[in-house]
DNA sequence: GTTTGTTTTAAACGATTGTTTGAATCGCTC
DNA sequence: GAGCGATTCAAACAATCGTTTAAAACAAAC
């Protein structure tokens, strides 16, 4: 297609990026705000269960993989690599648009894991974070780098496997420094 | 600097950028092998224990952060990056580059986790790098994050509850799908 | 001091980048 | 179908990229 179109209706090849991205990653904070609210309301009065705020959090973006109407493994690729490494005019939107999270999970998970202090939570969310977007970038590359024993398509199995190493994560004993 | 001395020197662009990169990353993995025969000195006939593994595996590049001879954050980002989202030229030898290490942290990790499914064990490993490789190139950001709560600068801090999330998450009990 | 081989430098190369321009084309209303 | 704003397109823009070239500067041996 033709290039001008993109400043024409862009003005510039960064608002193209940054609004194509938003597109795709608002629906994904948006589910997970929904889901967590629902799973709020199951638990009632009771703390929401750590497995289950994982599995909101987890989920909404893991399955993007397999629905390439919003966008399969190419969003998630870009998305890890953009949160791993952003690029710079790409920062304060995404702290803005990643804001709510924050303060919503941390108020979840500290009701679900009582007794953790807030530093020791704020680097085991970062820690989750750093496995799951990881996971989600190489899912495929796994079934080739464990030569076929894992496979590259199994998304909910990667979800299930997820919630499951995040969950005992956050949940560990603190070793004394 | 002249620019024209990256040709004279190196051939292409391409090929500093690969030369860098493996003259900070060769002895990383160097040193996270021999601290791996070290342990397995240590242990004598019993297993490796698992905190121990870790450790060996996550020292090595933590440590970079401080020691801005061997590159500092700016490597830790680096590396994070092209393990996170690889460039096509670097993939083999960056494959070449990680096999020993694959089987030989699959080796004492089958050993420190008896009964652990191929498979599931593999899966984890990719967690567990995920949550180092993020934090590693986020260490920085980390006080801003969480409003000072963290300290961005806690290096063997951020090693030590790594080893606690991911040993955890490693010996987690598997739910049923 | 001249020679020989190596390193550094400035200039230029072709290719590609993101963007702008102005003319063509479209869809719509009167 | 004339007129008009919106869209499309090819062409050109300056800027930057990685690389090559050829001349200048350097160092070491004789």
């Amino acid at each position: 297609m033709n290039l001008a179109a993109v400043n024409y209706y862009f003005g510039s090849k960064e608002d193209l990026y940054k609004q194509m991205l938003f597109r795709r990653v608002r629906p994904v904070n948006e589910e997970r705000l929904n889901l967590l609210t629902q799973a709020e309301q199951l638990a009632g009065d009771q703390p929401v269960p750590l497995r289950s705020v994982l599995d909101t959090f987890i989920r909404p973006l893991l399955r993007r993989a397999a629905d390439s109407a919003l966008g399969g493994m190419s969003f998630l690729r870009l998305i890890s690599r953009d949160l791993t490494d952003p690029q710079p005019f790409m920062l304060d939107e995404m702290a803005h648009e990643f804001d709510p999270l924050v303060t919503r999970y941390t108020h979840v998970l500290t009701q679900a894991l009582p007794g953790t202090p807030l530093p020791e939570l704020f680097w085991r969310m970062q820690f989750t974070i750093g496995a799951m977007l990881y996971a989600a970038a190489h899912q495929h590359d796994f079934e080739r780098i464990s030569h076929g024993l894992c496979r590259g398509d199994d998304f909910d199995g990667c979800i299930r496997r997820l919630v499951d190493f995040c969950a005992a994560g956050l949940g560990a004993p603190r070793s004394t420094p």
